[in-house]
DNA sequence: ACCTATAGTGGGTCCACACCCACTATTACC
DNA sequence: GGTAATAGTGGGTGTGGACCCACTATAGGT
């Protein structure tokens, strides 16, 4: 209770705090272990919306995942370069490029997938597996309220 | 549904994923308000663990809030450039400097709360009251359990 | 007294993220 | 056919956070 750790109550007692903490807790792990096979993040986000929605125009995509569009250029052009991702020219308007998953990339994606479970699963830990779905349930609901986040 | 802006599904699965978002939404929303009066995060984390457990030793207030001491020398200066924060030389142990919230840091605390308690309720907007308990109580125990963070 | 450890401070590095601009290629408009 | 808009790209900037080291002052151990 006199743990000269312990974080200030007037901070736990906010939920913004709790948030943002435990948020980035998640945030680092998984970070870490992408690290590991050299991806960050938006590789990552970038295979989910190819495998969720289907081939893009790179502009959708940024758009999509709300990145801006020079920054998207330079993460799929890191996984077309590991063979997660093929880029080729819309024949039909010459400017865009169609991004599309590789079988590889769909694989590398069912991987990170698990990691992502696995540090779900760790951060977790303390919650019943009925308590974990109420709490994907709240957290659903206030993710789709976010600006840009309709459903 | 065929919303082109929508997250992937693959993403809004993981509970990880709408931790680490809402979370960031979280922060970079109060973020901008303490911006306003000039003020960090940090800023109102230091206040608030001197409010909440008196004086301290300016070392403990980097080992509570989990921050590199040389960090924390930066943001106590600057409060107590701005009169929020008192440091006095502990005659006990002429090596440590003792922090103190000034009445001005105490007010100063108290208006941040009712900022953050105001982007919290516009975060959590889509949650009734007794939702956004069960989320507070959830994350609390998630976060209790955070490597670190022991009660 | 001597040596080691600790508190605070100033300085700097590294990294990730978010932006922004300029430029080329291509298309659409009129 | 000429002009404006759009897709992608390369390059650069600014910021915030975490980390690390060197240094001074003081304390503690023997």
């Amino acid at each position: 209770m006199n743990d000269p750790d312990a974080a200030p109550p007037s901070l736990t007692g906010l939920s913004t705090y709790l948030l943002s903490r435990t948020g980035k807790a998640a945030r680092a792990a998984l970070a870490e272990r992408l690290a590991v096979r050299g991806l960050r993040l938006w590789h990552m986000a970038v295979l989910a919306a190819l495998a969720d929605f289907g081939p893009h125009a790179q502009r959708d995509l940024a758009s999509r995942l709300g990145v801006d569009p020079s920054d998207m250029a330079k993460v799929v052009d890191q996984l077309a370069s590991a063979g997660r991702v093929e880029r080729v020219r819309d024949p039909a308007d010459r400017r865009r490029l169609t991004v599309t998953a590789t079988e590889e990339g769909r694989a590398a994606l069912a991987e990170l997938d698990a990691e992502a479970r696995a540090v779900q699963d760790a951060l977790l830990a303390p919650l019943t597996a009925a308590e974990r779905e109420q709490l994907h349930a709240l957290l659903l609901r206030v993710h789709l309220a976010l600006p840009g986040n309709a459903g």
